[in-house]
DNA sequence: TGCCAGGCCCTCTTTAGGGCCTT
């Protein structure tokens, strides 16, 4: 029987050298915040170095150099790390497709594994806000006035935002559709309705 | 050789194509 807490989730977010591990690509940023009862009660923050220059779009589009990464711990060490923080927490990341492949390459890569399950905070965005503009991290935070200090696309900042639209959803469900406190469960179960029968879902809870 | 992500989701759909989203 799993230890997993069902009030506990760790929102996480890489920064990659590209969009695939399948292409050679490695993480060398994780940030993740630990919510509990909807509170931040702890959170990892580690840049690592992938073993090659990252490009320079990389180094622009998230603010993270090669003169930086030079110094900081090999994948291998951080991912170890990293392992016994999410321990078998459910995780929540934004787009979480992406995230999932990073995290399952990285952590193969040294024989190490997690038990907790996935949700999208993106495909659950596109079911409750389906009127937003679009469906993008910043567009979303922007959509719903969440507080946010303007950093994007740093591992910690990202997760932090993640981990506030998740709660965000979290009370406007509770607030519009009259759910007492959405499970992870119904959040996956709701992540995978069509988008016409979200309401008719909602209502059924 | 030449290509190069992958999954979701909509539509001018399902014998397919293209936009969105992540770096």
């Amino acid at each position: 029987m799993s230890t997993r807490a069902a009030n506990s989730v760790i929102v996480l977010d890489f920064e990659t050298t590209g969009l695939s591990p399948n292409q050679g690509d490695r993480a060398i940023e994780i940030g993740a915040v630990k919510l509990h009862d909807g509170v931040v009660i702890d959170t990892f923050q580690e840049l690592m170095n992938p073993g090659f220059r990252v490009s320079g779009f990389i180094e622009g589009y998230t603010g993270i150099s090669n003169s930086m990464l030079a110094n900081a711990a090999s994948c291998e060490t951080v991912m170890d790390s990293f392992a016994d923080f999410i321990r078998d927490s459910n995780l929540v990341a934004h787009n979480a497709s992406f995230d999932k492949r990073f995290l399952d390459a990285e952590l193969d890569a040294i024989s190490r594994t997690y038990d907790g399950e996935f949700a999208c905070s993106m495909l659950i965005a596109r079911r409750l806000y389906q009127e937003a503009p679009n469906h993008k991290l910043g567009g979303l935070v922007e959509y719903k006035q969440i507080e946010n200090d303007g950093v994007f696309h740093r591992a910690l900042a990202d997760s932090e935002m993640t981990a506030k639209l998740w709660l965000t959803m979290l009370d406007d469900m509770q607030l519009a559709h009259h759910i007492s406190l959405p499970s992870f469960k119904l959040m996956q179960d709701l992540s995978k309705t069509t988008k016409s029968q979200v309401k008719s879902f909602l209502s059924k809870t």
